[in-house]
DNA sequence: CCTTTTTGATTCAACGATGAATCACCAATG
DNA sequence: CATTGGTGATTCATCGTTGAATCAAAAAGG
């Protein structure tokens, strides 16, 4: 069974002594040909395992079969999940997956990891753009590739839209705490303004508070950092100094949450007795923390994969396409409790 | 600038009043044209913006400068690093990644993923095969289609491999441990006997016991069990019960590890003062572990994946290929210490 | 001055598939 | 019997690019 090269219509034509085109007809159903042909064809098809050239259908049909990921190699860990959901999708529904991830700085590699893309005539891209590069994907909201955004929206920019409703998640984390008898919750933002998904966890957060008429001075309780272990231990370093009261800690990001414990028990503050401590993302890390699982919030994400793929077919077949907000879920683990003398 | 379609060489060579040839000449460097001509070509190409259509080429060159990769899903967080070298190699030689991952079970969705790659026709394809897919491979050791293992290796199959030397990572991890001066170091191995990457890392640990003269009764300090944190806790649970005098643990794999120190800590030994505990592969979870930051064996993943190019590019342009075996090397965190009564 | 070579460009075919049109044949119709 | 209609298959053009061959004109050679 050495194919030293791949049949093609030809090929199997020349063998039965018809034409090619019969042959594709055959294969695809379609045309008007004889049954007895049809299954003449088909067999000698599957012997000779014939498979098309995709290439050269794509060529033709002006399809590729491809579509397109653009997601920031920075956050693999947490994408992951997400691009699994998507390959899923796609094998389900003959599509492959060309990876198209943003090395490092992605506001710099976008456009040539986009333009690679383009390139290859995906028939869609599926992405977590970058919030300052409105510039780059404002062509695709007229353009005829249809482009999603997946977890990560641009403001104002009219591209439909999968993502998990931060502002809620926000809310049950702080919500949580509340419930324990916390008074004194910190939130650690993030220094780079644009981050819209930190914003609207913030957004969740002031809600809570809100609600439940706790009053908190925000100028004091609201600390901005870098949001990974150590820029939020630096920051947390300083939380525990300055304002000392401060029972809990919600962290936007599981990375931050580490961080944030790590200084907690440095100050010899002991997690969750005498500070507790939300995540959010549940990366694989949280559940696994030996010492800490962290309590944090979860995302669908393996759905919000799925469903990426369904929207970009919607707006292939020229369908209407509406975004779509799901709901996170809180985890409870170890690193939350009820304030000492609550 | 509302390109309503992809510019072809026609339109180019259409605008320029020229033969569509000498544009594709034009911008290939190729062929024989006047340099004022060329010039001409290239100006107007990139003011239309032109792009190649990479299926038209590939379907005439018989190349399409794809290339696919086939890795189990179940161990992505692994996989990341090797992934995104891969990817950048890829862009620095004009090629694409094709995610083929096998979703779930491995031996069961390889046959049906390697297919779509084929089906593609990607130029090669970079792969770490379940051991037990022999025959599924075996007829690329002949075919025309260059494969290399990455980081697994099918025993006795023809492909070139990528890897990193196992055994001296486990005798690095084992050596370390009698160093710090512990004689009763237990080794947690897989009930899957056909993971080779295990039982090299075993290979090394009784090395490591043989050239110290340190013995050790196998029998009762070799146990195995799924590695996977609840697998090796409860392995960990029965060892410490049976095998009291256990002051270390190689765990070849972090999350193992995690069940390993979990373990220990349940009951009612600290890490690592009572018992020490290295891991294997530094995840990230081994780094950004809270209280227990593992002393594990790290891999120069992204290495392997940019070599893992290399090789390709050499097996398609029929150069000779040769399997490359890198050096792991130990990084000592903090699950590792000397014995109370060393 | 005529022949050969070189230069600069063009034309044609092909890659492997599909869209559209066509054609030969046979049956049914008036 | 000539006309119409349907059936089962074929032929031709095309997608966008490159390989191979060709061709006209200019340059070089004897």
């Amino acid at each position: 069974m050495v194919d030293s090269k791949r049949p093609t219509l030809k090929d199997i034509a020349a063998a039965l002594g018809v034409s090619s085109r019969a042959v594709s007809y055959a294969l695809n159903d379609t045309g008007r040909l004889s049954v007895a042909l049809r299954q003449r064809i088909r067999r000698v098809a599957a012997e000779m395992n014939y498979q098309p050239n995709i290439m050269a259908r794509g060529l033709v049909q002006k399809k590729t079969y491809l579509l397109g990921a653009l997601f920031p190699y920075a956050r693999v860990s947490f994408f992951n999940a997400i691009i699994s959901g998507i390959e899923r999708a796609c094998t389900d529904h003959g599509y492959d997956l060309l990876l198209g991830n943003a090395s490092l700085l992605s506001a710099s590699e976008e456009p040539r990891a986009l333009g690679r893309l383009v390139n290859r005539n995906v028939d869609g891209i599926l992405c977590a753009p970058d919030p300052r590069a409105y510039a780059l994907f404002r062509p695709f909201t007229t353009g005829r590739i249809p482009v999603v955004q997946v977890m990560t929206r641009i403001h104002d920019l009219d591209l439909p839209y999968v993502g998990v409703d931060n502002e809620y998640g926000g809310y049950l984390a702080t919500r949580h705490l509340i419930e324990l008898g916390h008074r004194h919750i910190a939130f650690l933002g993030s220094n780079r303004s644009w981050y819209a998904e930190i914003n609207d966890r913030y957004g969740g957060y002031t809600r809570a508070l809100l609600e439940t008429g706790v009053r908190i001075d925000l100028t004091r309780y609201r600390i901005t950092c870098d949001l990974t272990p150590d820029g939020a231990m630096r920051a947390t370093d300083d939380l525990l100094a300055n304002v000392p009261r401060t029972t809990a800690i919600f962290a936007p990001t599981d990375h931050a949450a580490i961080g944030a414990i790590r200084a907690c028990l440095k100050a010899g503050r002991r997690v969750p007795e005498d500070c507790s401590v939300v995540g959010y993302d549940d990366l694989e890390l949280a559940a696994l923390q030996i010492g800490y699982p962290l309590t944090t919030v979860a995302q669908p994400k393996e759905r919000v994969g799925v469903l990426a793929f369904d929207l970009f077919q919607s707006a292939l077949a020229q369908r209407p396409v509406e975004s779509m907000l799901l709901r996170p879920e809180l985890v409870v683990r170890s690193t939350t409790c009820p304030p000492r003398n609550g």
